[in-house]
DNA sequence: GCAAAAGTGTTAATGTTACACCCATGC
DNA sequence: GCATGGGTGTAACATTAACACTTTTGC
């Protein structure tokens, strides 16, 4: 039998697409890197894991020392794994990628490590002004497209939400992330005959003109029967 | 700042769920293993991924090693990757693991790696008669449902037929895949008025009795519109 | 009252389901 | 002929899509 090489030792990083919606228009969060490689550029963040800390732990961390935020109120799940050769100078490294979906929060970006950080809104075709580091323009076009098709088959839409919202403001997190202009009227029946996507609260909120609307809370519901297509 | 623990090093080993159809049944293949851990448990055929080989690269060459398919005819794709603390001896290992879904051979499995490799049978919960080592329970349940969602979406189920196929023969493949029975006459037009799914061709072929049915080539479409949804 | 936004009613078009029935072959 | 499996027709049913119209607020 031939004689074998020893398999490539790795370093592992966990890099965020971490995505939220900000004044009518959906954004990515993004770091100015602090180090070579690509020291000055834009990149997703992330980190290394160190064990005994797995995956989502690392995801966890990284995201509340970018962005403040607490994980239990977002919705956060793997994308796929990517290695590239000679990607970074110090080894090889392996990237594995996680999709996380945040609500606008008051507070945009603070703590120690976030100086760096900041929203940087889409274009249409789900890309930066500037391009990234690394392979992470593909890594955010995956995860765009992740969203965009988990809104059709589960309720994480709302997780774009606070922890109340309007029908119009769901409505409006399906017309952002898709890009189409949806029926307000058959976007209504929809989610409301669908059980357990959204419960109905007792309390409304006005916008100043018109009649205020209904505020509901998230469901149970984990998938959608049936789903909620794509024009 | 605090001092930072340096990252670890994984050895990152591709596993593979590989699904086909023999006998009407669903089964996956499953090699003995031949050293520690888990020596003579059943595992997942996998491998470890030496740079600059990547992590599809090292997806193919397992595939070929094991089973002897050549991978143009076949589908392949990333599930999603684990990380386990302890799960190896030799240190802390990342699995990747990859989806594929290979037509019925009449070579069954053979190759020099291949002697402990044999196609073994799934139960209606996706379950083989053995537990298998590390987690590939886990990765088998994860990529039987991956399997089943596909169906639903894109024309991967002709990837388990040969490169002719009749509509019975797809069909059987949902029936098995999903686990329920389907209207032979709707699933007949549901399949043919779904464009790029697949070709037409003039050959047909006979059973013994009844009439022959008419033979089809895989199409171009990527996915499906509208999806044909389990029921 | 009037404008604005939320929500309901109604109908046509489309897609799905169930199943009766015809077609083409082996024996 | 007759059994068997392939394939088409058709009508009931469910879902979707388009949009008119009613409700509830601020001014």
């Amino acid at each position: 039998m031939a004689v074998q090489r020893l398999p490539t030792l790795f370093q592992i990083a966990v890099d965020l697409v971490i995505l939220t919606i900000r004044d009518d228009r959906l954004h990515v969060l993004q770091v100015v890197r602090g180090k070579d490689p690509f020291l000055g550029g834009r990149a997703l963040p992330g980190g290394f894991v160190r064990l005994p800390e797995g995956l989502e732990a690392t995801a966890l961390r990284e995201l509340t020392e970018e962005t403040g935020l607490d994980g239990s109120t977002l919705h956060l799940e793997q994308l796929r794994t990517y290695i590239a050769a000679d990607r970074d100078p110090r080894g090889p490294v392996a990237s594995v990628a996680y999709l996380a979906i945040a609500p606008n929060l008051p507070t945009p970006v603070a703590g120690t490590d976030a100086a760096r950080a900041h929203w940087e809104p889409l274009d249409d075709a789900g890309r930066t002004a500037d391009p990234l580091a690394f392979d992470h323009d593909q890594i955010l076009v995956d995860g765009l497209e992740r969203a965009r098709a988990k809104l059709e088959f589960t309720p994480v839409a709302a997780a774009f939400c606070g922890s109340t919202f309007t029908m119009t403001e769901l409505r409006r997190v399906y017309e952002i992330v898709w890009g189409v202009p949806l029926d307000p009227p058959n976007f209504h029946r929809k989610i409301t005959g669908t059980s357990g996507f959204v419960v109905e609260t007792d309390a409304h909120r006005a916008l100043g003109a018109g009649r205020p609307a209904r505020l509901y809370r998230r469901g149970t519901a984990k998938s959608l029967h049936p789903p909620l297509l794509r024009p």
